[in-house]
DNA sequence: CTAGGCTGGCGAAGCGCTTCGACCGTGGCA
DNA sequence: TGCCACGGTCGAAGCGCTTCGCCAGCCTAG
């Protein structure tokens, strides 16, 4: 265990720079020397140690990824993303510390201490007091959200906007002319959680575009919630034929209480869920939904993290277009 | 941000060793000497490297966490390990390394690599391959759940034994003679995963000590899955009264199955549910629930871990005890 | 008046790795 | 035949911190 690359070096007869460039690969060296080493590297189960390694090469192969670890919203989300930053990070020989979204401080001891290489930082909100911080580190950060302002930093998310404005033209398409928005909860929007408004101000556009009647209701995460907000679009539209949800929590809840309510999916309501495939297949009837590419945009985070340290990119943001999977909970509007 | 220990020596007037002294306390250092060294820390903004301070002292001030991050079962629980690790890791002034459970090899990087402190390990299966390697590691390790031979590493969970158990005896008490376990996924109970079994033997042993009929059907986490399991209950168990559901996702469709199937909580069947308070309450109906502690679970494995690496404290195998809220969904039988 | 102890601080030796410049032998070319 | 270039390797200087041993001064007690 404790070994050190010089017990390898002396193990493989040669000086201890050379096995750290067999290891780096920075510099060339004669395949039997390499066989020596790496043979010596082998049998001694040698591993270089972190510590030392960040300390000299100030690299320290480590991502930080701040989650919102709020139970409130659609925690299967924030899991996938986060498989996706740590499946994505692994590929680049990168290990994930995580911190809470709550401890802000956290940003910048991990980084001025050097923890990390690089951060990847969730749910942004529209005015995030932490993007400023962390445009004022010296390591690179991805946004995954979208702030009001960048400040040169990348960002990547699904296109919420486009996202929003795809569901109400599938469902105006269909011939629905009422069209309600089942959203986030009340919390979420007085965040100014990037993705909520965005998908109210797609639904919005979507709605005037395409000449339909539109109406957002906000939603709170519990069942109780769920059968309020469908009451409320049931009262203030009562010929509504259409539902976009974008709540994943809500959402089995507004279904049963729209089977409560007598109106059933689809012939009387179709219903565009906002969620992954597994939530929509997994409800009772297989919702027609738009992907949360979660675990993608993880991915897509990480890779634009990496570019930057690696090669020192410029920052980007890139929205992902929003797709569309037809199912069982969409049909034609009667006329 | 470049500063270091010697720039923050030399504003002081003092040596780098008294720095690091004032830093750690190892060493009585007098106060206005002390107040010096800590006006220059602030006033340089100095922080110091951590891979440096991990090499000098072998500490890395880093816990590995091992979690399992397939989206089948209770996403909200793992969330509230998680976030229980990370701020009772933050008390002791650590950050969190995060691994997924599918990359064994993953802990043998990180505890080779000299990469954290101490590891814990969530989603424990009886015979978990992942057991004799963390055994085999020098810094310690933290299970939360129960393998069938520990190996002399510390353990951590709810007593589900005792859990089934308790909510037998709850139901046994107000006169159920019929109760039935709804309960995890075939896929969770194949992998041996402790909990899962463990449940099931508390609840069995339960059955026994109260002279009741009992009946165990496992349960997919979806709707269709938790539909099956109730026609299967009321199949094989016609005439029973209580239910105690242990699958947190099935548990509405399970609600809302009996409510189809004419059986109304809590007149016809008691309902029993083992999952957080958050989940019980959000349902229609608030229900009588034994509560997983997830929270105080990460915080405990956190705080075992710290005991085993600032104090050298030999492994301990703690068991904590379910607790039992009654709410709307049981009442006595009728006879 | 001095031996001994105590307090507060200093200096230097690492911790294990990376990386730069230097070096050496070989082969190609003029 | 002589020279240069270059692939392959080595040595040593750090990277920034901790920690051990040591010393200077002061106080107390003999």
């Amino acid at each position: 265990m404790a070994t050190t690359i010089d017990d390898v070096a002396r193990a493989a007869g040669v000086s201890t720079s050379t096995v750290s460039y067999v290891l780096s690969g920075k510099r060339p060296i004669s395949a039997p020397t390499r066989q020596r080493v790496e043979r010596a590297i082998r049998e001694l189960g040698y591993r270089p140690h972190a510590g030392a390694r960040a300390l000299a090469s100030s690299r320290t192969n480590v991502l930080a990824l701040m989650a919102p670890l709020r139970v409130d919203v659609n925690v299967s989300v924030i899991m996938q993303f986060v498989t996706g930053v740590v499946t994505a990070a692994r590929t680049f020989d990168h290990d994930v510390l995580l911190l809470t979204a709550d401890e802000i401080a956290g940003m910048e001891r991990v980084a001025s201490g050097s923890m990390v290489d690089a951060l990847v930082m969730m749910d942004i909100e529209a005015d995030d007091p932490r993007v400023p911080v962390l445009a004022g580190l010296s390591q690179p950060a991805v946004l995954i959200g979208l702030p009001r302002d960048p400040e040169g930093l990348s960002c990547v998310d699904l296109d919420f906007d486009a996202a929003g404005q795809l569901a109400v033209r599938h469902l105006a398409r269909l011939g629905h002319r009422q069209i309600a928005l089942v959203g986030s909860p009340r919390a979420v929007l007085e965040r100014h959680t990037s993705y909520a408004e965005r998908m109210i101000r797609g639904f919005t556009q979507g709605v005037a575009e395409a000449g339909v009647e539109g109406l957002v209701e906000p939603c709170e995460s519990s069942s109780t919630g769920a059968v309020d907000a469908v009451d409320r679009v049931l009262t203030r539209m009562p010929d509504v034929t259409a539902l976009v949800v974008h709540n994943e929590v809500a959402l089995p809840w507004v279904l049963s209480t729209l089977r409560d309510r007598g109106r059933h999916v689809p012939d009387d309501v179709s219903v565009v869920a906002v969620c992954p495939p597994d939530v929509a297949v997994g409800q009772p009837l297989p919702l027609t939904n738009i992907d949360i590419p979660a675990h993608t945009i993880g991915k897509v985070a990480v890779e634009m993290a990496m570019a930057r340290v690696e090669r020192d990119e410029p920052a980007e943001t890139r929205l992902l277009a929003p797709q569309l999977v037809e199912r069982a909970s969409t049909v034609a509007a009667l006329r």
